[in-house]
DNA sequence: ATACCGCCTCTTGTATGCAATGTACTATCT
DNA sequence: AGATAGTACATTGCATACAAGAGGCGGTAT
């Protein structure tokens, strides 16, 4: 592992996106495209098709449709076809139901696992989402929560819970943009009490924060979006 | 829908593989060959000798090797290769933490979507683990022990939380296995209880068992395979 | 008129060939 | 001798070609 490598470049480990992973670039694409809608739910989607469209071959197609797969985003079908995803409101609600519990997790090993340094860039992060918010930007708002919450998972240090709440959190995000703003007031202030609890170590209090933070997020959406007679029994 | 079918074929949804997903053959045979260690962690996996080694061409060799990184059993190097994965005993415990959390969710779920009929159904998975148990069956057990807690999650009604559930288990269980026996008389004992707490629909109360439940086999865990001076802090 | 059978087309599934990339080795220079 | 640059090899990444399976459509027989 030891290389002559000056100390100054080696802090880099995260290397850039080198020309290689067509495929990767084809998930990213794919992945808006159907997060944005131009590619809409029950739409079959035709692999010659979209390798024209894109200017590639099948092949890195058929490899970025089977990860949209396993990530929920397309359905394949056996011998038949890939269809993009039909989102259902049950559907949201178990993905929210899920997220919260991870969250929630997420924030108690976070509070055990605080330093000084950890708090600081948290509340960098807390502070760029305030001036998303301030600024009415809502995509950079998307955005900032995502990174805000994803790096209370990396203080956790959990690299496992990492990835499952990273793959929860891509299928949310594509119902949960148009209520970010209307909530995003409320949920800042929420996140300035969760730092708080955090930082002082109280994991109890951290996990119980975290988890009202973001059962009111489900709460919220449910009262937009769920009309009053498909409410489920509870 | 409507098929001229006899209705005891239609009763039949679940379609016998058919010769068609090559790939998912592929999968499940690397991904056996990982769990039992005839391919060893850190090995390094060249398409080409798979390929021929299974008698299959390089693409399905490849697709089955990208749904084996996205599942965590190997690590795909972007234009070097594939290598079997390298657990380490910090991985374990992520992963069983993780767990635990997923798990007793789904225990709560479960308790306030009980029927009759579910519990029942329940019932014979629980003894059907006691039959494994008493004829010291290990992969039976190991088995009945996924069956019962899959049921569970199927439960719940929650198809997100057991696709999630699903992977972390299937990672758990390859470093799972040795320790099925030792925990299993104790373990069973404790699904006795949970039966109980579901059956009533006392949603806490199954919280609370399953995630004593699962934290003791963690526990278990720990003492079993992490040495004392391994322990992490905290 | 209706139900069934067979064909025909479309799409995926699999195989092979070629280009690009990363690693390891070796020879050379300091 | 150590470090470095150039080179050669192994392996993946991508593209194209071929084969097989699934549905849809029309014809035909009842």
């Amino acid at each position: 592992m030891s290389t002559s490598m000056p100390e100054s470049l080696a802090a880099g480990t995260r290397r850039v996106a080198r020309p290689a992973p067509l495929r990767q670039a084809v998930y990213d694409t794919l992945a808006e495209m159907i997060a944005s809608g131009s590619l809409k739910p029950g739409q079959h989607l035709v692999e010659s098709e979209l390798a024209e469209h894109l200017g590639v071959s099948r092949q890195p197609i058929r490899e970025a449709l089977q990860r949209l797969a396993v990530d929920g985003w397309v359905e394949l079908r056996p011998a038949y076809g890939a269809y993009v995803h039909v989102p259902t409101t049950e559907e949201v609600a178990q993905l929210l139901g899920v997220r919260s519990v991870l969250e929630a997790y997420s924030a108690r090993e976070a509070a055990q696992h605080a330093t000084a340094e950890r708090i600081a860039r948290l509340r960098q992060l807390y502070d760029a989402g305030l001036a998303a918010l301030a600024a009415d930007d809502e995509a950079t708002l998307v955005t900032a929560n995502a990174d805000f919450h994803r790096y209370i998972v990396q203080i956790s240090g959990n690299r496992v819970l990492l990835e499952l709440i990273s793959q929860v959190e891509r299928r949310v995000r594509w119902y949960y943009t148009p209520i970010a703003r209307p909530r995003g007031t409320e949920a800042w202030n929420e996140h300035e009490t969760l730092i708080g609890a955090i930082g002082d170590g109280d994991a109890d209090l951290a996990e119980r924060l975290m988890r009202a933070h973001t059962e009111r997020t489900t709460e919220f959406y449910r009262r937009e979006f769920v009309p009053a007679h498909q409410a489920p029994a509870g």
